[in-house]
DNA sequence: AGCACGCCGACT
DNA sequence: GTCGGCGTGCTC
């Protein structure tokens, strides 16, 4: 007997096997098929992934059920995506399917149930039933009075007003028929939409960017950049697999380095994905490859609709793509003979997914590259701890870049003690050095920017009179206040509040705004240059006003002197008639309660640091600071990465941080607090069945927890915790799964919702 | 997940 | 008595 071994779409951890099925007589089934299935009740779609003539024990022949039938035939899975897609669910620790529809979008589509009447009863029978049975007869009307005679089973009882029950009896009394039909979710108006000419996002492309990065296409590569290509090309033509840290300061020209290499790869008849951090950077950066590559060239995110999207795989697959440009999800692009993966700014956290599959998308191009012989390719001018020590041990190459194009020095950096200021009596936001300056570079009609790492306008309100802190009532978290609406905010869940006048604890009339947002660094800077032009970008302006490149292209256009923001501020923004950049709190990051904060503290500030004098005119640097000694902040006022990195390894060494150790974190959520309490419990216990029956001999391993989250509840879920901390990845991730495996078949597991991440970005 | 089965409290 | 809520178990 043949069977075949079918991965059902079914995104529930119980289900993450392989099912077996009879294929019948006649159906040219091949790996990689989609095919609809039965499973217990109901009709699933699933992925045939190998034929086997023998079954597993417990699994007698009599339970084997038939293959209904074939999904797309033309949709074929490639081999190599499905053994991603079991790789990325075992490390990830996520369910298959939902790896699955990660690795291969065209999976998408459902099963549902189609009511179809029963042609021969229509005239006769149906008005007997009328006399009869009215109630059966109106739905039934509503039936065969639908154009196509046919509704799926949900819009049917919508209309019908009938129950489940009441529309399986008609099916029984040979009324209808039911049946499962399989819903694909591409339209077929694909290609209308994709005819009419927009840009890649539908986004207004910005012209002063594409000039830009024009220009220096056309320039001769410098000495550094054409060895760095060079050796690239080297590592490309031993046709193995291949790790590449390319570190190169702001502005040594990285992006014609990408486009030498891409080149190279499509003369040896291969593809290449190009990655950038946010969807937001792939147009600019699309636009000047374009000018070199043409239409072999695709922009990949997911900001597509499903229609453009579904088109551009279409593409991709026949090899009319050789070129992915996209954010992280591009990564799983199936471009037929794939040579080569570029990450740009490799160390930006949006790399890293919050949603299943928890994957970082450095781990998945890695992968993949081993998988196929070719070469990853990591850009950044501060490159994470994780993968500069990964070089430094020799596991990956290193190849580096210390000199800027056009030879254009980095602005001086003034680190500025807000201790001193408060001394001197100075208690405004703005020390006096960076007032000064302000004051300077808007007289000389030149720009600046602003930047605080917290939206809103104070970060809590509380009463002075008893400590009372209005917090969230689903969350638990300290409320926002902001001017917009005069309303306090929960920036976990967005609930919304007005600021009470009195304290709800103890009546006192002494309710206070505490801590400072950018709404408050823009009233402040009014107040100081009432004839200054601003403009704030951040979650707030960016999502309710004008949108993030709207006000980018007022800024640009020069529609305002001075721009306050938080983060999307510091990333890849080039404006040449910016030549201030003030960082007015820079122990906001510093001072988060996670052992990386001090690592981010520095990239932001190079980062940020760098908007500053990037055209001819000279730039200058305020960096306002209660901790000038820190090490992020005076190597990055040096723009000194290798210094910092050493100082920063050995503490994290020290410490035994990330990437000398390694940790697995599970946060279990339910509504009801004694259930996660119940389930972290016997999440613990399952964990520590675990110890022993192992050969965990010479492997560190410690369990943490269970314990109440950092946030204990979050949009009206009690939250607990349980972690594994330990030097072996593998090791760890294998004791996960089978304590979670063992805990799902623990009663108290049931309807308790797990959040695994395996090493979190944050912690 | 999604469905059936079985067990307990509050209604005609 | 029985309706329906929820906890439990199973899926080739």
């Amino acid at each position: 007997m043949h069977y075949a071994e079918v991965l059902v779409d079914v995104a529930n951890r119980r289900l993450d096997q392989v099912f077996h099925y009879q294929i019948p007589e006649g159906m040219d089934l091949k790996r990689g098929m989609r095919v609809l299935v039965p499973l217990q009740y109901r009709q699933v779609q699933g992925v045939a992934v190998r034929f086997t003539n023998e079954l597993p024990q417990g699994v007698s022949d009599r339970a084997i059920k038939p293959i209904i039938g074939i999904v797309g035939t033309l949709e074929i899975i490639p081999e190599d995506l499905i053994d991603l897609a079991l790789w990325l669910a075992e490390t990830t620790i996520c369910s298959i399917a939902q790896s699955l529809h990660t690795v291969w979008p065209l999976l998408k589509g459902k099963v549902e149930e189609w009511v179809i009447p029963v042609a021969a009863k229509e005239d006769e029978d149906v008005k007997t039933l009328q006399i009869l049975d009215p109630e059966s007869y109106h739905a039934l009307a509503v039936l065969f009075r639908s154009r196509n005679k046919a509704l799926s089973l949900s819009i049917y009882l919508k209309r019908s007003g009938l129950t489940k029950n009441q529309v399986e009896q008609l099916a029984k009394q040979g009324w209808i028929r039911l049946e499962s039909r399989f819903t694909s979710g591409v339209p077929q108006s694909v290609r209308k939409a994709l005819s009419s000419g927009m840009s890649d996002e539908g986004v207004e492309v910005n012209t002063a960017d594409i000039q830009r990065f024009s220009s220096d296409y056309r320039r001769v590569l410098t000495s550094e950049q054409s060895n760095v290509s060079q050796k690239i090309m080297g590592a490309l033509a031993k046709q193995q697999y291949e790790t590449i840290l390319l570190h190169g300061i702001t502005g040594s020209g990285k992006t014609e380095v990408y486009q030498r290499i891409i080149g190279e790869v499509l003369a040896q008849g291969g593809s290449a994905i190009l990655l950038v951090p946010e969807i937001s950077l792939t147009s600019q950066i699309a636009s000047y490859f374009r000018e070199h590559f043409g239409d072999q060239l695709i922009v990949l995110h997911s900001g597509l609709q499903v229609s453009e999207k579904a088109k551009a795989w279409q593409d991709i697959l026949q090899g009319k793509i050789r070129i992915v440009i996209g954010a992280r999800s591009a990564v799983f692009a199936p471009l037929p003979n794939l040579r080569m993966i570029i990450l740009d700014e490799e160390h930006e956290g949006a790399y890293h997914q919050e949603e299943n599959p928890k994957y970082h998308a450095r781990n998945v191009a890695r992968k993949r590259m081993e998988q196929l012989r070719g070469v990853v390719v990591l850009g950044s001018a501060t490159p994470s701890l994780e993968a500069y020590a990964a070089a430094q041990a020799g596991k990956i190459s290193l190849l580096s870049m210390e000199n800027r194009v056009a030879n254009r020095p980095l602005p001086p950096v003034e680190v500025v003690d807000m201790r001193e200021e408060l001394i001197k009596g100075n208690r405004s936001m703005f020390s006096l050095s960076l007032q000064n300056k302000l004051k300077g570079t808007l007289e000389r009609g030149e720009q600046g920017m602003l930047f605080l790492n917290r939206r809103g306008y104070s970060t809590f309100v509380a009463c002075r009179e008893c400590g009372y802190v209005v917090r969230c009532s689903d969350c638990d978290i300290a409320l926002t206040y902001h001017t917009q609406g005069n309303s306090m905010r929960c920036h976990y869940c967005n609930h919304e509040e007005i600021p009470p006048r009195t304290c709800p604890e103890c009546g006192s009339r002494y309710i206070r705004f505490f801590g400072q947002g950018t709404q408050r660094v823009e009233e402040e800077i009014k107040g100081l240059y009432p004839a200054a032009r601003i403009l704030r970008l951040d979650f707030d302006t960016t999502r309710s006003k004008e949108g993030y490149g709207e006000i980018l292209g007022r800024f640009r256009r020069q529609e305002a002197d001075i721009l306050v923001g938080t983060q999307m501020m510091a990333k890849g923004l080039d404006f040449p008639n910016v030549t201030l950049v003030g960082v007015i709190a820079a122990d906001q990051m510093l001072n988060m309660p996670d052992f990386r904060a001090r690592e981010r503290t520095f990239q932001l500030l190079t980062q940020v640091a760098g908007r500053a004098g990037r055209s001819d005119k000279p730039g200058q640097v305020v960096i306002q600071t209660y901790a000038p000694e820190d090490r992020a902040i005076i190597k990055a006022s040096h723009h000194n990465f290798k210094g910092f990195f050493w100082e920063e390894i050995a503490y994290r060494k020290a410490r035994n941080y990330p990437p000398y150790t390694h940790v697995i974190r599970v946060t279990l959520t339910h509504e009801k607090e004694d259930r996660v309490i119940k389930g972290a419990h016997s999440l613990a216990r399952a964990l520590n069945q675990g110890i022993g029956s192992h050969e965990n001999g010479n492997t560190s391993l410690d369990i943490l927890g269970p314990a109440p989250a950092v946030i204990p509840r979050l949009k009206n879920h009690y939250r607990w915790q349980v972690s594994l901390k330990g030097k072996n990845i593998v090791f760890l991730r294998e004791f996960m799964h089978q304590g979670v495996q063992r805990f799902a078949h623990d009663s108290s597991s049931s309807g308790v919702q797990l959040n695994i991440e395996v090493d979190p970005l944050s912690m």
